[in-house]
DNA sequence: CTGTTAGCGCATTCAT
DNA sequence: ATGAATGCGCTAACAG
């Protein structure tokens, strides 16, 4: 029967009449011991129910088997679809997660950083509860000093010199600005008080702003006219909604939205609809995919970016770091695709 | 500036002029310490850059602040909820969580506990792959062994003897079944060839099992010439839309089909989709809500069950069983609510 | 309020 | 192929 004490090296070097470091050996280099011996060994281990501490080991050899994941929001479908990507992979690499939602508070963000230091974690993969430029979290100095490799995904943090992996976002909003030049801000359907509404992120996102930057350009280029109104928010359900539907009242309905994130476009969406006005009274595009909506024949056009790739990707950045901490930091961007 | 190696508590004992104990007290028990020389030493820990070692304190004080969180898949929107739940209430306690996507590999599973068993893991909150009375993973002895706190959630494994928070899954079927027998399978518009379709997960999954058989019970006793075909699958979308489109082939289009999760429900109506054949020839329902429906208007009845709630009460009884190891374990039920 | 001593469990020397 | 000694960084005892 297990004991209810710790079962350690020792208790099962006595048990088999050798010492600590030969099984200590066994367990971790069994080539480098005798195979009768280290069968004994391995019996032992498992009639003792041995466990092996990963405190003492971790404090021995200094590196740990962690890697810690910090996000923002782990029921944005799109985060939890990169989440499931570096879990997996991580796995096959043989190194355990921790994770960290920060619910958008720096404070647990910071928190969850001093965690991770003191867990000693090979690696950080971060994804900010800020991308605005002015956001400059105080753990920044200490992240930088220690030797966790980090990598940033999708939201980052003004140039700090971590590696990141990001969507290419002004790509992204040249492509809706594209596909609504050519099938709603047609020239021959185009008037005077056209206008396109944006609902953004914060003011100051460098996501939003890439993205709404893309939209000015390539609409700016062939569409003099169109005029772009902007609602600044969040990147969640419920502020897009107000936001949006202030607008209706006050502007009216407007030619098209564009959502700059899955939540905001379904914000959008759900504003529309309590106020009555129809789906194909204007035109709705967004970035991310809606989910699930193809089955009941509901398209919304959009810009999809993997969520799946990017978080692999983040991963194998992280490893190139952990195992060169000198290698250079290097920007991955995934690209998006418009689906209609 | 802060040094690339290490800082520990006895450079900045050096530093202030006090002894290691000192320093440690002064940084974890500030009251057992003067003023004037927390002050210092806390100054002097900012100054070095000084990171507790989570390993070295982990190994002195044998409890730790881990909780272990080990599930079958985050991409689940529902157990997405329940995580973020846990995850907001282990931080409130201050526990950070590892986390475990066991992708439903009974492998990886395992692995998750032995790692979570090495560090010292306080608690654990596991969803296992599987519910079916035959899956007896090696790792129960061993848990049951240890002194780690253990509380299963939604899924459970077949008399552990560990607490559980699980859904009402009897009566789930059964509010199913009363509303099927109120508006579909009504005296009136009943007929012979009435079929009911339940599209489940694996055939001896508990949860399954328990959902179907209330729905048996409720409809076995009013409605004795309702037929119900049974298609047993697992718990993810494409095979259920395999099944129902295999169903639909065969058996032609029933009076009603139940899905026994979201993911099914959803698969359901996608081979419903691909058939051609529209959702007002038949009654579509199921368990859990399909997110953001009600914003285009969709209505597919559901039983609803809180997910948040349900993570948030497995931690607080995890809580439980933490403070006294010796608390009868205990089953909670969170039950569903039918919205039409 | 502060210091001394000792040891948590393991793995890295250097021996044999 | 195996062993002896040592220390990783921290904190619980018990002093003072």
């Amino acid at each position: 029967m297990p004991a209810s004490r710790k079962v350690t090296i020792a208790d099962i070097a006595r048990h088999v009449g050798m010492t600590n470091i030969t099984v200590s050996r066994a367990l971790n280099k069994p080539e480098m011991v005798r195979p009768a011996t280290r069968e004994r060994i391995e019996q032992a281990a498992l009639e003792l129910g041995y466990v092996p501490n990963a405190f003492a080991r971790g404090l021995k050899r200094s590196d740990s088997r962690l890697i810690g994941v910090v996000t923002a929001s782990l029921d944005n479908p799109f985060y939890a679809e990169m989440i499931k990507a570096i879990s997996r992979h991580a796995k096959q690499h043989d190194y355990a997660i921790m994770l960290f939602d920060t619910d958008g508070d720096p404070r647990l963000e910071a928190m969850a950083i001093e965690t991770l230091l003191s867990y000693q974690a090979a690696g950080l993969i971060l994804s900010p509860v800020s991308d605005e430029p002015d956001y400059r979290p105080n753990y920044l100095t200490r992240l930088q000093a220690s030797d966790i490799a980090v990598v940033q995904l999708d939201r980052t943090l003004h140039d700090c010199g971590f590696s990141a992996v990001v969507l290419d976002n002004p790509g992204a909003g040249e492509r809706v600005a594209r596909y609504l030049l050519a099938h709603v801000f047609t020239p021959d359907r185009r008037t005077r008080e056209d206008r396109l509404l944006v609902v953004a992120g914060p003011e100051h996102s460098r996501i939003s702003r890439e993205r709404l930057h893309g939209v000015q350009t390539a609409l700016g280029e062939q569409a003099g006219d169109v005029g772009i109104d902007v609602l600044w928010g969040d990147y969640t359900l419920a502020p897009a909604v107000a936001q949006v539907r202030g607008y209706l009242k006050t502007h009216g309905v407007p030619r098209a939205i564009f959502g700059l994130n899955q939540l905001i476009t379904l914000g959008a969406l759900k504003a529309l609809r309590e106020a009555g006005i129809d789906r194909d009274q204007l035109s709705v595009i967004g970035i991310d995919r809606l989910p699930y909506l193809d089955i009941f024949d509901i398209t919304v056009p959009c810009v999809v970016h993997d969520g799946y790739r990017a978080g692999a990707q983040a991963l194998e950045q992280l490893l190139v770091q952990m195992r060169d901490p000198q290698a250079a930091p290097c920007t991955l961007t995934v690209r998006g695709e418009l689906v209609t």
